[in-house]
DNA sequence: TTATATACGATAAATTTTGTCGTATATATT
DNA sequence: AATATATACGACAAAATTTATCGTATATAA
């Protein structure tokens, strides 16, 4: 529980590394693959979803590979998991209204309130401060 | 991601139960199953677990059923999330130290603080404010 | 003695996460 | 123009985790 998936770890790995190459570098998938011990492929998937984000730009063709497009300092860590992994919540039914358990359910406003709590805390940290 | 699991949920739903039945009394798994609408042998099974853990007491037989034993005052959400699902962090590698990319992970330290931000966030946070 | 409720291990079903595969497209290099 | 390299992306499969069920044992109030 209260775990990253892989993909994000993945996602920030990627991105602490192109982070950590000169600007004029690009960054291929196999490149970082390789070096961290990720499945090439899956990497591949991530990165792509990165750039349909805007988050990293794609070079196409040989001697292609990413580089960091967005400023990742106007960028908070919720925004970013939410970006990946659609919205952040401890639960699901604040999405979902569908839970046939709304009615009966007591423990909704206080999750609600520590829900808002780990929102503030991750709205608060930017994805500089975790890549730099 | 960054979800509590079900059992959590349960647990809590139970717990804020029994918070607000009188002190006299007892409440059955059936019982509390049945009203929200939680699957009745695994509610009973977290129950037991809570008991094991000192939470809540269990009273056998006819008539039998749980009542709240701990100061929910005392105890942290980061110390009930633990007793039941172990320890809580957004990788595993914390604990296991048998993560093959040991060497070559370059997150480990900003995750590191991210880890340590939701833990005091959770720390702060009692099981009476939760429940009550 | 009986009925009700906890105790608990084993196992199965469901869901989610993680990883693979095949094929298409773009483009620098030769 | 041909080739090799790298991104693009949907479909599918494997693995892991979560969620739920089942059977049996034990305790105890009535």
């Amino acid at each position: 529980m209260l775990k990253i998936t892989r993909k994000v770890e993945y996602a920030l790995i990627a991105l602490r590394h192109m982070q950590q190459t000169p600007k004029s570098c690009v960054s291929s998938s196999n490149e970082i693959a390789s070096k961290y011990g990720i499945p090439q492929h899956l990497l591949a998937k991530i990165l792509q979803e990165m750039a349909r984000e805007n988050l990293i730009q794609a070079i196409k063709g040989p001697a292609g590979g990413y580089k960091i497009k967005a400023d990742l300092e106007q960028i908070s860590l919720k925004d970013f998991f939410e970006k990946l992994e659609g919205p952040l919540g401890l639960m699901d039914c604040y999405f979902n209204t569908d839970c046939s358990q709304m009615k009966s359910c007591n423990i909704l406003t206080p999750i609600q309130r520590i829900n808002q709590n780990m929102r503030d805390m991750f709205s608060k940290t930017t994805l500089m401060e975790i890549t730099q």
